[in-house]
DNA sequence: GTATGATATGTGCGTAGTTATATATGCCTG
DNA sequence: CAGGCATATATAACTACGCACATATCATAC
């Protein structure tokens, strides 16, 4: 279960509440591991009972109470631990390309505009990381105690732009060899 | 489900059972979608329930009998309406990302070697992808009747190409800011 | 003769993740 | 002052998937 071992990770940058560890993944590894609310909440519990987390409870007048979690001495032994383990290794499972392969019983525009969906979405990627991420980085790297990190999520980052890039120019070739067959041999 | 979509694109060029389905896997789009066998018996039991396919029994006297798959009308029909409606988008999930991203917490030796056994995954499957799977597809393509879907085969080769590419060429550029670091800033 | 591997079928249990639903408040906009 | 959005907590039901186990035969290698 690598969600506990994000949530660790993230945790040991600062204590916080399960919504806000959500609006956390939103703006930083969700581009690699993302989970919805109702997993977190459930996460966060078992992970209270296995000792890798302490609550403190912010009681309000009213309002629903708020519960911070931090990361406790066993918690960040075992972040220690996973970090150092071989990652593992997650079967892929890819959508389109399986539609891609059965391909021949697509009609070509339909296909084609599969295509021109993920390509979109990657080329809208790719103008993200630009104008958003790279920028939150370095917005980051300045501050005290970050500059440390931020050389590591620049990393991630990198990977994100050239997997991006990568599929927009797969995109763009493989649409130009399905749209080229109408002269070639079709 | 997109299991029961791939098994319907796989017994649609031929009927097969369970276990021989498993093999075809193994030998065609295992590379973006797997399942094992327990997955793949079950859920020809709930095709077979939904009306997508029909079973004939080869009883073999003494050993356990064959249960040989293929497509019905109904299956056709939900292969064409699946291949035609837009691609699901999985959630992204990359554990080796997120020991990166978290990858001050580790010292670099440690996380030098994850970068360098993910790199040198995907250079063997760059290999074998040239040794194995493009004279397979060749093979294929010779054969009457597979000419026009070896096309689309190729399609999704050249994304495996491309991909561990970019793989290999971001673990070797991410261990060397890991490891110039110690002259530089470190 | 005995062990292993390929062929062939499954069940049972556990884990991870998604969707729908329930509850409650504060704040801002129209 | 009504509606929607952000904050904040969760449970229930469901789906997908993976691992361990159970069973049986044949062919081949040692």
């Amino acid at each position: 279960m690598s969600l506990s071992h994000a949530i660790l990770g993230l945790l040991n940058y600062r204590p916080a509440t399960g919504y806000e560890l959500k609006a956390v993944f939103e703006r930083s590894i969700h581009f690699f591991w993302n989970a919805n609310l109702p997993q977190i909440y459930r996460t966060l519990g078992d992970m209270l009972d296995r000792g890798w987390l302490e609550v403190k409870v912010e009681h309000r007048d009213g309002r629903p109470s708020r519960k911070v979690y931090s990361v406790t001495g066993a918690g960040r032994e075992e972040l220690r631990r996973w970090l150092a383990a071989p990652p593992e290794v997650p079967p892929p499972r890819n959508p389109l390309l399986l539609k891609v392969f059965f391909g021949r019983q697509i009609d070509r525009a339909t296909l084609a505009g599969h295509l021109r969906g993920w390509r979109d979405r990657h080329a809208a990627l790719l103008a993200r990381y630009d104008r958003e991420i790279a920028p939150l980085i370095r917005q980051y790297a300045a501050l005290a105690g970050a500059e440390g990190d931020a050389r590591y999520w620049e990393l991630t980052l990198d990977f994100g732009r050239r997997f991006s890039r990568m599929v927009v120019d797969w995109c763009d070739a493989a649409l130009a060899r399905i749209t080229g067959e109408e002269q070639g041999r079709g």
